[in-house]
DNA sequence: AGGGGAACCCGTACGC
DNA sequence: TGCGTACGGGTTCCCC
């Protein structure tokens, strides 16, 4: 499930590769992954303009047209943005939801086979105000110690669920929640505010630690994450907990435990070394 | 404000 | 083998 680490890994690819290459039509073959426009308004919106720019947010991937105007991509589950320049693997191209020609012969698809990812085309107020609803950015510099204190000061709930939070913190999703609290040895379900200081300071470490290795490693292809050129990261080989319930802990050799009891979703843990 | 639940979607897993 | 059904997973939205 694509998230910081691998939007990010996705935005790197694209900035590169299509930057300054000009959008020669948009074809869209399923219109219900679009939200804030129609098929017709993107394409007209959209054909004829070069790309200034790709990069991330939160987990969305963001593409600067020289319009103004910013393509936005949410993958969720299953959502790829794959670049077609004739070297895809065979099939890559059968969940195509979206495709962008451009005018080098490349053409850039947003695929996805659940269709629960969204393709946006939003003005630079619309992004704004949309935008506005994350929280701090974990591999900035302002994300220090002082502020992650301040957010798990706040509330009583559980710290996965915090860490979860996008209005809280951007970007952090289910894998690497779980992997940041093996590595702080934080219990999930401790209410955030008991946090000590040098827990937060412990937390933020893990947090950066995680997601900048999972960046090097391009990403977690657990299932269905691939790359712009339809490729696997290589982090789940390096998942301490995620996907391991059952398994030892690589620190104390004891079994890691799967819960569903914070928000319904799957935590793996390890009961004797997370606090 | 925070919590709960539904909706979105379909490949996969499973029961019969 | 085939058919039917349950499940998962992030976000949004609506209601309490």
């Amino acid at each position: 499930m694509p998230e910081l680490p691998e939007t990010e890994t996705i935005a790197r690819d694209l900035d590169r590769s299509v930057a300054g290459a000009t959008i020669r039509r948009a074809t869209v073959k399923r219109p219900d992954v679009l939200r804030e426009v129609s098929a017709r308004t993107l394409a007209k919106r959209v054909a004829g303009t070069k790309v200034l720019r790709s990069w991330r947010r939160a987990k969305l991937i963001v593409i600067d047209l020289v319009t103004g105007d910013r393509i936005v991509v949410q993958p969720r589950f299953t959502g790829a943005l794959l670049l077609d320049d004739g070297k895809l693997p065979k099939d890559a191209l059968r969940y195509s939801t979206v495709r962008f020609d451009l005018d080098d012969g490349r053409a850039l698809h947003y695929a996805d086979v659940r269709r629960l990812g969204t393709l946006a085309l939003m003005d630079p107020t619309r992004f704004t105000e949309y935008t506005m609803r994350f929280g701090a950015e974990p591999l900035d510099h302002t994300f220090t110690r002082q502020h992650l204190s301040g957010v798990l000061a706040a509330t009583a709930q559980p710290l996965k669920k915090v860490l979860m939070d996008q209005r809280k913190i951007a970007g952090i999703g289910n894998i690497y929640a779980n992997e940041a609290l093996w590595r702080a040895r934080l219990d999930p379900s401790r209410p955030a505010s008991t946090a000590t200081t040098a827990e937060a300071k412990r937390l933020r470490e893990a947090i950066v630690s995680v997601l900048e290795e999972a960046i090097a490693a391009r990403g977690t292809s657990f299932r269905d994450y691939r790359d712009v050129k339809g490729e696997r990261g290589s982090f789940a080989e390096k998942l301490a907990v995620y996907g391991r319930a059952g398994e030892p802990c690589h620190r104390c050799s004891r079994r890691l435990i799967a819960t569903h009891a914070i928000d319904g979703r799957a935590t793996t843990f390890c009961a004797h070394c997370q606090h």
